[in-house]
DNA sequence: AAAGACACCGCAAACGTTTGCGATAGTTTT
DNA sequence: AAAACTATCGCAAACGTTTGCGGTGTCTTT
């Protein structure tokens, strides 16, 4: 017994028929004889025959394969928008190919090069940190392989977009933290040429703005991961006692300040209020329970698929849509 | 100018020469001239040709495509393991194609088919909880598709395998209870059909034995997810004045537990202890933090990965192995 | 009985690539 | 000067599939 899958051409020779037929009576062709199908049919299901998704591919000239790029898949953001974008491709008869940049811009060019040679019809992407030439993005376009940026957006390419409204999001809470008497309100932020880090950061400062009180420079901090904080701990300790509350661009930043603040004798929320971005599972688990911001990953990743897959089948030449999520305030303990 | 990417035949189109000597000239065959070559390749460059990864597959009968099946690609667990096989394969010039079952045996059915239909060379499967029956991956394996378990194996398939010391795991961080004083431990238990699930009781079930405990059925629980505790707390909650410690079967169940036990007035762990399995990033977030046992999804990732493109180019006919990482214990404040 | 209609099926090209083999020159050897 | 060799290149098949077109044979219509 041959080990590899049966093609077309080993029902065709088995049954004595062309490969055309096979082919045909697969499908119900009219042309082919009911008597014909019948046993094609049934020998094809005997041998398991199953179409070869490359030769198809070639043929049809496209792949039926989706491209996604994300930073990192440990982060439950992106993995839940990565089963979000799963579950509406595989529904639509579309496969998924996954890559990751590690936040790092050459990985991302190679990621884009890797989907590229494998000609998937279109491209889902988080943009990393590092990113700041969109050259690479722009290549994919001008090949007429639409994109759809994902939270991470790019602004300088006009394309398909899905976000959640950061700087709505970022205002609530910080609102919400100055509502409760809150004055001076740390902010940990993130990079500022990513549009999620600027536009939280420009909530946080309209929220401020619209409590009459003046930013300080001194109480933001480029600071969006636990091992920047921890690197930062001196300096974030020191600017503590004179700190209301602290907003951190991300739950594990506002987890990991939470817990640098327990660990040197702050009660939270007494003490000083933690909030964070993004309803990580996180949030629920820590003692008090964090506030922060929905972000609705699976919603956000089904939405993108959805809209990829309609620039790919229906409207090829709709304008450019951004699909933007409102941001709701989760209060737990920590505030 | 066409908008798709350029072929063999639109280079030798615009060259004047023959689509065997563009392919040639592309990769330095002996066989063509240096000039030719040169102009081949610079023209190649300048239409940043890329060969079509659908053609090079039909022809090699090879996709250079490593498929991917897991339960939840949300779990750290299961995302680092994604991370550590992507790292592997890219480096060795394989793509990877992930998929998730969702814990549901039909999709991980499903799952299987799609990668075959692209005709993945090998896979890395952890299988489901609900994942009886094995025919699918027979399947596979009698098409001569190599397949790598990780973590969550199959007995009931010869193959290679990738795992964690489960029962040692076990042993240690239920010894490491006893050794505080613990004479009543209750185990939140995995799928027992599950070697994860079984290996895990089993060492608990050893510990027990080696400190002449009586195994207490009553104490032992299905459940193995923060949900299935919710739904379970009214039980849980009865046998807890009676409990030294709790032992779940990962991180997740574990800190719900010491949630649930923290908002009824039992104090971690002085008045009782909390033990996980996994060492999850939530296990250092939670306070008390959480003694779990570690388990290096990455490297895993990684093995597996490895072992597979082995099986994929050396030594096709090696005798199966089976890696088992050693399991290390974790003790942190909870215990 | 000739002609059209119909049912059923095969040929071959195409998708992009690789590769064994043959072809054409020019150059060297005898 | 014939033979042999070398350098350089093209033809065509193959991978698995789809599909337009053409080709049978049978049946119905006039």
């Amino acid at each position: 017994m041959k080990s590899g899958q049966a093609s077309i051409r080993d029902i065709a020779k088995a049954l004595g028929v062309s490969v055309s037929t096979v082919s045909r009576a697969l499908k119900n062709h009219p042309d082919i004889s009911e008597e014909t199908c019948r046993k094609v049919q049934e020998y094809a299901q005997s041998v398991h025959y199953r179409p070869n998704a490359m030769a198809l591919g070639l043929k049809n000239q496209r792949s039926m394969t989706i491209g996604v790029i994300v930073p990192e898949i440990v982060h439950h953001f992106f993995s839940s928008v990565i089963s979000g974008i799963e579950d509406m491709a595989y529904g639509n008869g579309y496969r998924v190919m996954i890559c990751q940049s590690n936040e790092d811009y050459r990985r991302e060019v190679i990621n884009v090069q890797a989907l590229m040679d494998h000609r998937v019809d279109g491209l889902l992407v988080s943009i990393s940190k590092t990113t700041l030439d969109y050259n690479h993005f722009s290549d994919v376009i001008q090949h007429d392989i639409p994109i759809v940026f994902m939270d991470r957006v790019c602004n300088e390419i006009s394309s398909d977009r899905v976000i959640t409204n950061d700087f709505e999001g970022a205002r609530l809470v910080v609102t919400h933290l100055l509502e409760r008497g809150c004055k001076k309100i740390m902010h940990l932020a993130g990079p500022q040429h990513l549009s999620v880090g600027r536009d939280r950061f420009e909530g946080y400062r309209q929220a401020l703005k619209e409590f009459n009180i003046p930013l300080d420079e001194e109480y933001v901090l480029r600071c969006d991961t636990p091992g920047k904080l921890h690197a930062r701990r001196n300096q974030i300790l020191s600017l503590a006692p004179k700190t209301d509350a602290v907003f951190a661009v991300n739950d594990f930043t506002a987890v990991a300040a939470m817990r640098l603040l327990q660990d040197n004798d702050y009660r939270v929320p007494e003490n000083i209020r933690v909030a964070g971005f993004g309803d990580d599972p996180v949030a629920t688990m820590v003692r008090p329970a964090l506030t922060t911001v929905e972000q609705r990953g699976y919603d956000m990743g089904k939405e993108a698929s959805r809209m990829l897959i309609n620039r790919l089948t229906d409207d090829k030449d709709k304008n450019f849509q951004t699909k933007t999520y409102p941001a709701f305030l989760k209060v737990r303990e920590s505030t």
